[in-house]
DNA sequence: GTCAAACTTCGATGGTCATCGCACTTTGAT
DNA sequence: ATCAAAGTGCGATGACCATCGAAGTTTGAC
């Protein structure tokens, strides 16, 4: 009964503008060490990883949380590939609104 | 009775050495939009300034709040003069352990 | 010594957020 | 058609934290 090939709400849903998103949303979405750390994962990975490829210290459920907010602060795009969920960071993208800023952060990460 | 010259606590306690400093507890310290004011105006001003000198939306005593928070983290030096408190951004030092860092967050908030 | 100025300290309060388990959906394979 | 795999969505819960007012402390001025 129910659609089978996408009628209701959208498989992924809309990735904001850049340009929309703030410096004080960004801070919240990397101030979690969880989050941190799948940035970390796929700037290093340098391409898409599915969630199930990362590995947290948290349950599914909470993963797919912190996915949410990444996503709505701009720092990741999703896509399904089959059943699993693909994540990019947008690397450039964000590196225009917010230049230094993740590299930063990464180097300060490798650092310790 | 009482203490009158420094007997008991010290009056400004100590600051932490930058390198004790983690990631973390940077970013705890700069997603607070009212501590990021307050390391924004010490930036502009390049020069130690009195707590009240900085205007913020906050009461006094969260204000102070704030200000611990920034000392703990490594991004501020306390001292007294007379009855002010003053607050030093500790930038070449913080510039050392955290290359980068504070630079992007300055201009990513200018561009705002 | 008295007073005001400039902060600090203390508790209390309220809101926000990370976390989980469980039920549910979608997809691909058999 | 079944089944397993991979995630999502939904309360509920617990912890943490920004905030405040009121009282206290320290200093400089008169």
């Amino acid at each position: 009964m129910a659609s089978t090939q996408h009628g209701g709400r959208e498989r992924v849903p809309p990735h904001p503008d850049i340009d929309t998103i703030g410096l004080q949303q960004v801070l919240e979405a990397l101030v979690d060490p969880v989050r941190r750390l799948i940035v970390g994962e796929l700037y290093a990975a340098s391409k898409a990883l599915s969630c199930g490829t990362i590995e947290l210290p948290v349950s599914k459920s909470t993963a797919t949380h912190h996915f949410h907010v990444l996503r709505e602060a701009g720092l990741i795009r999703q896509y399904y590939v089959g059943t699993s969920r693909m994540n990019a960071l947008r690397r450039e993208e964000f590196d225009e609104s917010f230049p230094g800023l993740l590299p930063a952060l990464i180097a300060a990460a490798d650092r310790a």
